[in-house]
DNA sequence: GGCCAGGCTATGG
DNA sequence: CCATAGCATGGC
């Protein structure tokens, strides 16, 4: 049948200083795909897609009745966090030049409220994995494990990201397949923690930071930087403060004149320097040296290098 | 084809 | 305590 004639429906959420792109591509996220000037995805259940609009993002998804329709619009606007006051929290950045030009730079980027078990998953796949390959062993877990969701995509069907207890019941030869490679073990041991219920996630925001991160790195596989990201994509804890090789290599390259420092040493640094919010400042550093590089004030080691 | 990727665990000093 | 090999897999 025609794609033309759809089912869906598109409500705006208004919002101002939201940069869609640069928040879906910054490595907070991976189960999303660009299509056509948007975004689509599965949020809870629900396939939708997000369009840029004048102070607003667009959302489409499957047509339903009033009260679906509310509760849809309600989960979508609290992961996209639409109701965040940015201009509040970039003012709690530090005042010194590298966040300035971060700012700068990664206008209108955004924090996401990711759900608690698909964000520890994905987390706990990313160890040494570009994004562009999290991404893929996300989307072929999705689509061999996860939930069939009803789509209007022209270009894919659609699958949520498979539960704890559908992972759970999975053989580690099932995930290797796909091409979660040493992970395997680590994602299969933390899908039972959690569908045992000897794991709970859901509470973590209601911990203090330390609490929290020492529950989740019980689990074999996640050490300090995977908790971090779980704690601060799921809004559990702003002042969580993933340390990876590029935020170490900002770092060093913008506040260490490029020493190199034990990685306890960055971590302690930044939960002293950069605030309350200092997760959202982390977010700000990753995107800038990710998108602009590290050439503006500290290309001595790459200078030799073209552009 | 070599190097590196939003790391962590185990082992050896 | 700190340092590092090993781990799967694939993009560039």
């Amino acid at each position: 049948m025609s794609p033309r004639s759809c089912r869906c429906q598109t409500v705006l959420l208004p919002v101002r200083d939201y940069d869609l792109d640069a928040t879906m591509d910054s490595g907070q996220v991976f189960h999303f795909a660009a299509v056509g000037g948007g975004w689509e995805g599965v949020v809870g259940r629900d396939w939708v897609r997000l369009g840029k609009e004048r102070e607003a993002i667009s959302v489409s998804f499957v047509a339903r009745d009033a009260p679906e329709r509310s509760q849809l619009l309600e989960r979508v606007a609290r992961f996209l966090q639409t109701n965040v006051d940015l201009s509040r929290i970039v003012a709690t950045f530090p005042n010194d030049g590298v966040m300035e030009r971060a700012v700068q730079v990664c206008r209108g980027l955004r924090l996401l409220k990711q759900e608690p078990w698909q964000c520890l998953a994905s987390f706990i796949l990313s160890s040494t994995k570009q994004i562009l390959q999290i991404r893929q062993i996300c989307a072929v877990l999705s689509e061999r494990h996860g939930p069939a969701v009803d789509a209007e995509s022209v270009v894919a069907r659609w699958h949520g990201f498979p539960s704890a207890e559908q992972i759970a019941r999975l053989d580690e030869k099932d995930l290797r397949a796909c091409k979660a490679g040493f992970r395997a073990p680590y994602l299969l041991g933390a899908a039972r923690l959690v569908a045992e219920g000897k794991l709970d996630l859901g509470g973590l925001d209601e911990v203090p930071i330390a609490e929290a991160r020492s529950r989740m790195m019980e689990v074999r596989g996640v050490g300090r930087k995977i908790a971090d990201c779980a704690l601060l994509f799921t809004g559990s804890h702003a002042g969580a403060f993933p340390v990876d090789v590029w935020v170490a290599r900002a770092l060093r390259e913008l506040y260490f004149r490029g020493r190199e420092m034990p990685l306890r040493e960055l971590e302690h640094f930044a939960s002293e320097h950069f605030g309350p919010h200092g997760g959202y400042a982390q977010q700000y550093l990753f995107h800038y040296v990710r998108v602009h590089g590290l050439k503006p004030q500290a290309a001595r080691r790459t200078s030799t290098r073209p552009p």
